[in-house]
DNA sequence: CGCAACGTTGAAATTCCTCAATTCACGTGG
DNA sequence: CCACGTGAATTGAGGAATTTCAACGTTGCG
């Protein structure tokens, strides 16, 4: 797959539309996967800083990101919140929501996005007829699971550069399955919301940034993120505590 | 519904079995449930200690419990391992594998448990076929994430003694919907495996213990616990840090 | 009874947080 | 195009929470 920087636009035909590759499943015939793409549900053209939707709103569909950038935040009844995640092309949004029909999280845009709703009902409906949309659903929801437990045990056990590391390279995994360069990317987020995901105070996020940067395993400016050292950064999250 | 002290066998005739009540959608005729009821695959009896699977295990079914009480964990290639919950009667475990057809944790018995084998893709054949199943599927699978995301929540942003009042309040609040004592039960795993739970150390688990009985909040004797004051205990989770 | 695992408690060490002062980046308006 | 202001990021010093290390008590089982 060819790569490219992430943020200059990306050249290939589709290759921004990550909605077939990481939405479908991809043993679909053709005439199916026209089937499913009928029943997407209206674009939603997000600014920066916009709620894709907030916690308590009514649960209709879920949401595919076609581009741009998300976080999905919890709330604590006492105003602490928590970034649950971050969000970007392909990726599928608000399955917290099945359960009790209500969103749990906020969704908000961290920079302009296209986002492609997907009525849960007609998903529901349609996966009864394709057997591999609905192991697909389930896939998607199982994945989520396995995702945040292992943010549940980063959180849970490893030390602050630790977590930054560990940040840093899943967000390098990311985007190099979404074509983009593996060691060269911009972040979306700020150093108090990198905090917030990773259970740190932005200082501290600051203050491993900095000293990530002094042993030559990134080059960081501001938000502007090199990877120098992938196996460097690996090995740091594996010196216990 | 009615209460009783969690261990001694429970009255009721069929209430040490939550199954229909915790695993099966509510709202299935008869000749629905017989239906579901007829795919449960065998019976596993284990003994304290043993693997209901492993991390790697293929995967082939979900597994509901019957009686007894498990942990789940995730091992990180150092070594360190996070417990990522306890599962009690009612519970659903293995909805971690249906994405990549491998177990991604061990789930481990605390004690003597009986466990109901779900065969996958029959439940996923029989969901195509009732609808209120394929959504009770996908409520619990939604369920497990908002759970997750709230543990996350959790790790990411309370302080010790928090994080110990959340635990003993969900506790309590599980063992209450199962018809046990909301007040009253027996922890069934050590100081060690709350604070892997809760990304503590057993010591400091110890001592948050203490403070709480020196705090009149609850009355607890190695692993007998009496929660004296759950308002005490809810407020204590919302001093700022 | 004795051992081993588990739990409690204390003191010291460490990590991370808090508070505070600066610096830096970037957009706005002169 | 530059000055300015604002929000974000960096850095330092001190303090708080938790971990680490260690000793000792308790429980339950062979």
């Amino acid at each position: 797959m060819q790569q490219y920087v992430a943020h200059p636009q990306p050249k290939s035909p589709c290759s921004t539309c990550h909605l077939r590759e990481f939405c479908l499943p991809q043993d679909l015939s053709e005439s199916e996967v026209a089937r499913v793409e009928a029943l997407f549900g209206p674009r939603h053209a997000l600014k920066r800083g916009d709620f894709l939707f907030r916690s308590g709103d009514r649960f209709a569909a879920l949401y595919a990101v076609h581009t741009g950038f998300l976080k999905t935040q919890i709330l604590h009844e006492d105003g602490r919140e928590h970034i649950t995640g971050f969000q970007m092309a392909g990726d599928i949004i608000g399955m917290d929501a099945i359960n009790s029909a209500t969103h749990a999280c906020d969704a908000i845009a961290l920079e302009d996005c296209d986002i492609c709703e997907l009525p849960y009902e007609q998903l529901e409906t349609l996966s009864r007829e394709l057997p591999s949309l609905q192991r697909h659903l389930h896939r998607l929801m199982s994945r989520e699971i396995v995702r945040d437990q292992q943010v549940m045990m980063l959180l849970g056990s490893m030390r602050a550069e630790e977590r930054l590391a560990s940040f840093l390279l899943d967000l390098s995994e990311r985007f190099a399955a979404r074509g983009y360069s593996a060691s060269q990317f911009q972040l979306r987020m700020s150093r108090e919301e990198i905090g917030s995901h990773l259970g740190l105070k932005l200082e501290t996020v600051s203050r491993a940034f900095s000293h990530f940067q002094e042993g030559g395993l990134i080059d960081i400016h501001v938000r502007s993120v090199h990877l120098l050292d992938l196996n460097g950064l690996h090995d740091c999250m594996h010196r216990p505590r």
